[in-house]
DNA sequence: AAATTGCGGATATCAAGTATCCGCAATAGC
DNA sequence: GCTATTGCGGATACTTGATATCCGCAATTT
């Protein structure tokens, strides 16, 4: 029950596009060099984001990724989801159906309190961070930070 | 990012000793026989719970494991937790600080938004499965089943 | 004493995440 | 056009954690 460390780094990545000017873009090596993390294992993750729709990548000389939305407009969740994807912390394998204690078929029409509560506290995850976005992460950024950002990235 | 197998089957261990009558002991054979689970593995999970003091365990012939607790005193967090341990789904490892981008320290007192929304989610989820006892899933058991399982574990 | 059961350690297997490398296509600048 | 830069996808290792089994030992019931 672990997140991909590479959550974290698209989270930076992705944080720090934010920070530029609007539509600035940083390629993989430079965004890789900005956080000292592997170049080529970086650069897959990324191309993640492409295909989720939150990154547009352009290639040749002064490439590289930029947002596809407006900071305001991509949330923590839809970055997580992009690397982690999209499936259930807890999958139900309906185990009461097996074994020497099955349960008849008739007991089984509707998901059990347990899948149920396991799938709510899920939501509540999910939930918490579709509400928040890369602009809100940049706003709350201490001051000075951005500038600085700019300055070594754009 | 997801709960071990290992969780599913605990939790249906757990909220099977809890319909039996108060105190009723079931062996780690018997369980991994009634959801048809590896024995082995089995038994060395519900361990686990043992050492969290959500299960007590006693041996010889008619041994076997019984709940710690009354089940209204039993989260379903306490059991997952027991299972999969309480390290955060996300650790920051700090990598603002790192490569050609690294931040001063003096930028770095407070954790940043990120990995403060990132643990606000956690806690969400966290909460929402502390909330659940194992009364309430035996509680909310179909008409029938609590009687079929006393019968055939009891 | 014998049978049952949990406990801990050692070991093997499997799946997912981490990491690298390659050839290819697309683009910018000359 | 030529070349350098960059992203893209596939193939391939490596590492880690989860899954799974087995063994000897201790405790308890009969
Ligand atoms: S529906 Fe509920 S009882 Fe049935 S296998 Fe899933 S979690 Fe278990
Ligand atoms: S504190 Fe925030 S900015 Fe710093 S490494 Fe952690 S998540 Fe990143």
């Amino acid at each position: 029950m672990k997140l991909p460390e590479s959550a974290e780094w698209v989270l930076h990545a992705a944080g720090s596009l934010a920070q530029l000017e609007p539509g600035g873009t940083a390629s993989a090596a430079r965004l890789a060099e900005h956080f000292d993390l592997p170049p080529a294992y970086l650069a897959k993750q990324l191309q993640a984001l492409v295909r989720a729709g939150l990154f547009t990548a352009t290639t040749g000389p002064r490439g590289g990724f930029r947002l596809a939305r407006h900071p305001g407009d991509i949330t923590l969740l839809e970055i997580v989801e992009a690397i982690d994807g999209t499936s259930p912390f807890y999958t139900c394998n309906e185990i009461r159906q097996q074994g020497r204690g099955a349960a008849p078929p008739e007991q089984c029409r509707q998901m059990c309190g347990l899948a149920r509560h396991l799938h709510a506290a899920e939501d509540a995850w999910r939930a918490r961070l579709a509400e928040v976005t890369l602009e809100d992460i940049v706003d709350g950024l201490p001051r000075g930070v951005q500038r600085r950002t700019r300055e070594l990235l754009g």
